[in-house]
RNA sequence: GGAUGGAUUCCCGAGUGGCCAAAGGGGACAGACUGUAAAUCUGCUGCAAAUUGCUUCGGUGGUUCGAAUCCACCUCCAUCCA
């Protein structure tokens, strides 16, 4: 099977400029593309994670692929999919984001020698002159046609700044640029970069007379149409400090039985037939399924030491037993009172609810737990002898758990 | 630069002097049912020493016994005119 069908079959082509000319440039390995990533924050999160997943299966067959990190369209905002204004960031934090990234990202695709490369857009955008830069790639775009763009027409009714609205012409210019650079004949992102990198090819065309290519990765939405990837506490982060192993795992676990085929497809690296094996697999047996697609990934974004521990803590937790690798808090000397804590405060210091009034109400609806104990009555109290040794096991629904130890 | 409308809690959105910690919806969270899924039903959703107290309605001042609500100035946004 070639990558190109590869790609195809597991659902990750959205649109393309020339589906004929990408078929044959990836397939022989004779592409050399760019996915662009905006350093809006200091982690990458599940979405970049596809498009790290793209290159990678790209570079396999033998392309060769360039990962830009936007340290100079960091600078003005992406407006699409956006219905208002991004904050803007400072240089440092940009830069900050940007080493953040450098490092994630080499995890997962090797730099080097000719092999993959990684390039910071700041180096050619951030030294533009105004009147140099208008006057040379400015006139090339038409406001008439930009403003159709789907990205831009969203904002119409909202408001859009003139800074956002220069953002196609920056992602335009970064393929421009890398084209003559390194002979980046094409350009890959997410199925919302579409317009901005139609822009590209365009610019390439207008500027050189040559042909560049554009194909965008299927969003990840989950079967009620919402993007994934998001969690109630945000974005589920790459980074461990940000969404721990657990909770990553957890995540992929949890995902809707809806979705399961689909996240395995587009996300792991298992051979199609696998996957299509679990494809007859119904009602509880999916479970199976999530625990698959739960473990590949957190082992490729954790390695596969972590993604073991998540899976026993996991099992352990929802089927029976005492977890090993269950996250700890240490009570300290300032949660106790008089030498006692309340059962709110246990669960609030652990970090289970965000405040004490929030941990009232889990106690009130019968949310908590202490070592397999229905716990009701806030008046509830423990000293630190009752945390000694193994502590307690102290869980907020069904999900939410922490040991929860006497500290010294 | 001018005219008009607007900014309310996680989001949308009601509220135009006390009955307002603020309707309704969405989301989130918890419970029941289940399979750690979905759907459904119920509860809940500012903080706390919790039948009470404290801090919230873009910002700063003011009027008033009392302000999300009235006044002044400021900031930001939208629409129309230039």
């Amino acid at each position: 099977m070639t990558v190109f069908d590869e790609l195809k079959a597991r659902g990750l082509l959205a649109q393309l400029t020339d589906e004929e000319e990408i078929k044959e440039l990836i397939n022989n390995g004779k592409a050399t593309f760019y996915i662009g990533f905006d350093p809006t924050a200091d982690s990458l999160h599940v979405g970049h994670f596809m498009a790290l997943c793209l290159m990678k299966r790209l570079q396999m067959a033998g392309n060769r692929p360039i990962a830009l990190v936007g340290g100079g369209t960091g600078m003005i905002g992406d407006p699409s999919g956006r219905s208002d204004l991004r904050t803007m960031m400072t240089t440092e934090q940009i830069d900050h984001n940007c080493e953040c990234f450098r490092k994630q990202m080499s995890r997962f695709i090797e730099f080097g020698e000719g092999k993959a490369m990684m390039v910071n857009n700041a180096d050619w955008l951030r030294d533009l002159n105004y009147i140099e830069f208008i006057r040379d790639i400015g006139v090339h775009f038409s406001v008439n046609r930009m403003l159709t763009a789907e990205c831009y027409r969203q904002r119409m009714e909202k408001g859009l700044s003139f800074l956002e609205f220069n953002y196609m012409i920056m992602q335009s210019y970064d393929f421009l640029c890398l084209y003559e650079k390194y002979g980046c004949n094409m350009q890959f992102g997410g199925d919302d970069q579409w317009s901005n990198m139609l822009g590209g090819t365009e610019l390439i065309r207008r500027k050189l007379g040559k042909d560049a290519y554009a194909m965008t990765i299927t969003l990840l939405l989950n079967s009620e149409g919402k993007k994934m990837g998001k969690s109630q506490k945000g974005a589920v982060w790459l980074d461990a400090g940000k969404t721990s192993p657990f909770e990553f795992y957890q995540y992929w676990r949890n995902v809707g039985d809806a979705d399961v085929m689909k996240c395995l497809r587009m996300l792991t690296f298992l051979p199609l037939e696998e996957i299509e094996a679990m494809a007859g697999w119904e009602g509880s047996r999916l479970n199976e399924a999530k625990e698959i697609l739960a473990y590949e990934l957190t082992s490729m974004v954790h390695g596969q030491e972590e993604a073991r521990k998540a899976q026993e803590s996991a099992r352990a937790l929802f089927s029976a037993g005492n977890a090993e690798n269950m996250p700890t808090y240490e009570l300290q000397e300032s949660d106790f009172k008089d030498g006692s804590i309340d059962i709110i405060g246990v669960v609030a210091a652990a970090g289970l609810t965000a405040s004490r009034s929030e941990a009232r109400r889990a106690v009130e609806q019968g949310g908590v737990t202490v070592d397999g104990e229905k716990v009701t009555d806030i008046k509830t109290a423990y000293t630190k002898a009752d945390f000694a040794g193994e502590g307690k096991v102290v869980k907020r629904g069904k999900k939410s758990f922490k040991r929860v130890v006497a500290g010294e």
